[in-house]
DNA sequence: TGGAATGAAAG
DNA sequence: CTTTCATTCCA
């Protein structure tokens, strides 16, 4: 196999990608139930003194011998927005729905922390009360086994909706997507931008830091790309692949006080004793992930791989979740950029020194088709290889941006997005296919 | 064995 | 129609 090589990503250094963003009031994200005493619990680390039953523990009527999950912390979440909305009319259950789900991305893990509390607390109350239930889903469909023979491989073939975007000092470049067809495909960079200077060119969702209101507006001042739907689960969000990883930093460690049992007792499973963190590991069970998000998250997981230990794991010094700009959608179906640290007979202390040296952040340097890869790299090409899925995991992502932007807006009113400068010399910059 | 798939929780 | 959790399916 030949050696490819695709430049163009401004990587993230440990310094280099943060913002601040100062919150401000009137953004203010809460969550208040009328009839719950003043504090909000969203903001308290505390969770509510008396949390409304939002489960059910109780068989329904309908089926009795049936015992019912214990909520969520996301259908506990949901519950309580629906009371907030409900004064307004003619909202049906699904779209209450997808504005729950638009929120609750938007909340910080802080934010989300009494939800997850409650939910814990109300799974130890459905075990008291059913010791040995356990969850049986029954599949419906039996899917039907031992296909020997794989269908013939669909066209690989980016949806045509996509298009690279070059955006610079207010100008916007665009170019179709690469493609198989596309026998070399030139990348087109603002002769603006400058080279030798790194500044971050994402769009931060920065945990803790703001304080939402985005889904609470309504509906007309809704602007921007239609909500692609989530339908058949397909592709899954970068930022929620980010945001699930970032949660397993920041959820406080186990620890249980015999004496309140109340006290928070989280999964274990997320939450190994001590090992390196790298969070393309950590994205690698997503399921039909995009070449999109492929990208996305080796180069976030890779600038972002910490290496840890319990009780104190340092904070993650990744990139907030990027935004895609030109030199980051340099990849097709057929090609996807990696990054690897320099081999090592111990990965681990390679990548422990590496992350100290200034070695950091790490050349892209591995390039490779499905060929190379192993059986999960496969898994994710073959996904990505489908249009459909690819399209979608594009319209998600970019539907993601736009929430992103539209925090960021918040938080700067003012904010210029003057371009993107690289640290490479973009006439060096070529793609081969 | 672990990634992929999916039922079910509320309304 | 959403996210999370727990499970089964499958290679």
């Amino acid at each position: 196999m030949s050696s490819l090589r695709i430049l163009g990503w401004t990587p993230s250094s440990p310094e280099g990608d943060v913002i601040d963003v100062v919150p401000q009031a009137s953004c203010q994200f809460t969550f208040q139930l009328n009839d719950v005493p003043k504090s909000s619990p969203a903001h308290s680390g505390e969770a509510p003194s008396s949390p409304p039953s939002v489960g059910l523990l109780t068989p329904s009527a309908a089926d009795p011998e049936k015992i019912p999950r214990p909520s969520n912390s996301f259908i506990i979440f949901r519950s309580e927005f629906t009371k907030l909305r409900k004064s307004q009319q003619g909202v049906s259950s699904a779209g209450l729905s997808r504005q729950a789900g638009d929120a609750w991305n938007l909340l910080s893990p802080e934010e989300k922390l009494p939800y997850r509390r409650r939910a814990e607390l109300e799974k130890q109350k459905h075990a008291r009360i059913y010791p040995n239930y356990q969850y049986r889903p029954r599949r419906l469909v039996q899917k039907s086994s031992s296909r020997r023979t794989p269908p013939p491989p669909k066209r690989r073939r980016p949806s045509p909706a996509l298009t690279i975007r070059t955006m610079s000092e207010g100008s916007m470049v665009e170019q179709p997507p690469s493609s198989p067809e596309t026998e070399r495909a030139q990348l087109v960079v603002d002769p603006a931008v400058k080279a030798g200077r790194r500044r971050s060119s994402s769009v931060p969702v920065t945990s803790g830091e703001h304080v939402y209101s985005f889904a609470f507006l309504p509906e007309e001042r809704w602007q921007g790309p239609e909500r692609p739907t989530q339908s058949k689960r397909r592709s899954r969000s970068v930022t929620q692949d980010w945001v699930n990883f970032t949660q397993s930093f920041q959820v406080p460690q186990p620890t249980f006080d015999p004496r309140s049992p109340q006290t928070e007792v989280f999964s274990s499973q997320r939450h190994p004793s001590h090992g390196t963190v790298n969070p393309a590991a950590l994205f690698a069970p997503a399921q039909h992930m995009s070449p999109l998000a492929a990208v996305a998250s080796s180069l976030a997981g890779w600038n972002g791989a910490v290496p840890w230990s319990c009780p104190t794991p340092p904070a993650p010094i990744a990139p907030q979740p990027m935004r895609l700009n030109a030199p980051s959608w340099l990849c097709s179906p057929e090609t996807v950029l990696m990054y690897e640290p320099a081999p090592s007979p111990d990965g681990e202390e390679n990548l422990r020194s590496l992350a100290g040296s200034d070695q950091w952040p790490l050349e892209p340097q591995v390039y490779g088709t499905p060929s190379s890869w192993d059986g999960s790299a496969r898994q994710h090409f073959k996904a990505a290889s489908d249009p459909e899925d690819y399209a979608r995991a594009a319209a998600l992502q970019e539907y993601e941006h736009g929430l992103q932007e539209r925090v960021h807006g918040m938080a700067y009113p003012d904010f210029n997005f003057s371009g993107l400068e690289l640290d490479f010399d973009p006439a060096s910059v070529s793609l081969q296919f």
